[in-house]
RNA sequence: GGCCCCAUCGUCUAGUGGUUAGGACAUCGGCCUCUCACGCCGGUAACAGGGGUUCGAAUCCCCUUGGGGUCACCA
């Protein structure tokens, strides 16, 4: 049978970056095997859930590119994916539970359930589990308000083989009458999570662990379906360790950066982000480095930890870093940087050979795409717009340099063909000859040329910045370091 | 508290009875050097504790401790 997985998020709020691991490893198995990917949207909670919510879901996946065969907005033979929109299967299958007897009619109100367990928690603490006075009547009206709730069983075990962590099983007397259908006819989490993968036909849930205890409840669904469809199966399951936040407590919004959509505002690569959390609980030998290709390739959920995990900050940087520097083309960094520059005011068009040519030693330099953009901004800018960092002017555009860099910028109009070894062997034919350290020459003409002290090495910068612009810069760099032994002197 | 799960450097992890316990991030030195990076070299740093099983345990079993999850007509 082929495999079939799904995600199923309940749009709440802003896509959480632990939801997002889950999704991940499961789009990654649907990759690798061959099978589909399911997008499910679980909006049965009234209340909380919102359409931008749901909007949200689809814009953070399509981002990450962990794109859904099935689903909203890609159709399928299955739906519809919201679960909104499935009511009438959910009362049909509750029905049939209830015509098989594993389920009932339950007539107690909210009201009385609630002071059945406020007695218990006075008596006993936590704990409480309902056990329905309807569970063996028949006499109710169908047609009067009531809840359908699973007859539960007290003995025995419930258990399966779960993926990541093996062997897994809760007692049934843990287990209570459960409610499948409310009085509003919508389900609750699950069994709207049985009925949808049942007719969904998934083959494998993943998700986090905090479901391992709703996993008996949906076994017991399974078993007594059987009944009704004989052979019936119940999927696999791999439940994934829950996300830490650096302090240790579940990761969340308190911990910042919880929303995938953040990442790409601050101008992370949706590839690094993938690698950061494909890694945080999976591993392929001493590898950190995986494009998105390579994680198809290579997860597998044998390797799946069982403990859960920090996030780090300072990790995900890394990554972020390596992919921008060693996994994107320049020509493709060139395209993604293009919006940052435009956003500082610098206009410069994505396929510019100039733009091409130099990210190569400014992403060396940068984490992120703005951090990229920030770096590459001086080499378009107008020379008039440059501005200079005060620090620096004040310490390399003094009356000492005004001469050096007047003496540099006629090197550089005279350099012959116009690159790197002519400029340089130019440069220290000159800077020997004046008895000069390259330090005094470099630093003030970076800081004539890019208006920053920290900047690509001196030749390259030259070279990229082109020559008309280099002499233009320099000579202006000469003029404010003798205004500045003016006003010192 | 009941039930369930987990436990290797600060962090992410490799390791599945015999290893000087490896890698990565972070950190600390050093090299490179026109700045800042990148890169390279090196250091500090872990099997939670206690019992077993075994010729031999990070690896298997038990207990303790610690951490997490869950106990909603939420998902």
């Amino acid at each position: 049978m082929s495999v079939r997985v799904r995600f199923a998020p309940s749009p709440t709020g802003q896509l959480h970056i632990g939801n997002v691991r889950t999704a991940l490893y499961s789009w990654l198995w649907a990759r690798q095997t061959g099978g589909a990917f399911v997008l499910r949207i679980e909006d049965t909670d009234e209340k909380r859930s919102t359409p931008e919510a749901v909007a949200t879901v689809y814009e953070s996946l399509r981002w990450l590119g962990l794109d859904w065969d099935e689903g909203p907005e890609a159709g399928g033979e299955h739906g519809p994916y919201l679960q909104s929109e499935r009511k009438a299967l959910y009362r049909e299958h509750a029905e049939k539970l209830i015509a098989e007897g594993a389920a009932f009619r339950c007539y107690a109100t909210r009201e009385e359930i609630q002071a059945l367990r406020a007695d218990y928690e006075v008596r006993h603490g936590k704990g409480f589990r309902f056990r329905s006075p309807w569970r063996e009547r028949t006499d109710g009206d169908p047609n009067a308000p009531h809840t359908v709730r699973f007859r539960a069983p007290s003995e025995g075990d419930t258990g399966w083989e779960d993926l990541v962590y093996g062997a897994v099983s809760y007692p049934n007397a843990e287990q209570q009458d459960f409610p499948l259908l409310r009085p509003n006819g919508l389900p609750l989490y699950n069994f709207g999570c049985f009925v949808d993968d049942l007719t969904m036909g998934i083959t494998l849930v993943s998700r986090g662990d905090d479901h391992l205890v709703n996993t008996p409840q949906q076994l017991l669904l399974y078993r007594a379906w059987r009944a009704i469809a004989a052979g019936t199966e119940p999927p696999r399951f791999a439940h994934l360790p829950i996300v830490l936040g650096p302090d240790g407590k579940r990761f969340s919004k308190r911990h910042g950066a919880a929303a995938v959509l953040e990442y790409r505002e601050k101008g992370y690569l949706p590839e690094a982000v993938l690698n950061y959390l494909a890694r945080l609980g999976w591993s392929h030998g001493d590898e950190e480095i995986f494009t998105r290709d390579e994680l198809v390739a290579k997860f597998a959920w044998e390797n799946v930890g069982r403990s859960p995990s920090k996030y780090d900050l300072k990790k995900f940087e890394h990554v972020q870093a390596t992919h921008l520097r060693e996994k994107k083309s320049d020509a493709e960094l060139a395209v993604l940087v293009a919006p940052h520059l435009a956003a500082r005011g610098v206009e410069v068009a994505a396929e510019d050979p100039r733009l091409v040519a130099a990210i190569a030693p400014v992403k060396l330099r940068a984490t992120t795409l703005p951090e990229l953009a920030e770096g590459l901004d001086y080499f378009f800018r107008p020379d008039a717009d440059l501005t200079y960092e005060a620090k620096g002017r004040r310490k390399f555009l003094t009356e000492e340099s005004a001469p050096r860099l007047a003496h540099l910028a006629g090197l550089v109009e005279a350099a012959e063909p116009f690159d790197e070894p002519t400029l340089e062997s130019a440069i220290t034919a000159w800077m020997e000859r004046e008895e000069l350290a390259m330090k005094h020459v470099a630093q003030p003409a970076r800081v004539a040329l890019t208006g920053r002290t920290r900047s690509p090495g001196l030749y390259e910068t030259l070279v990229l910045l082109g020559q008309a612009r280099s002499v233009a810069r320099l000579r202006r760099g000469a003029t404010l370091a003798s205004e500045a032994a003016e006003v010192s002197g």
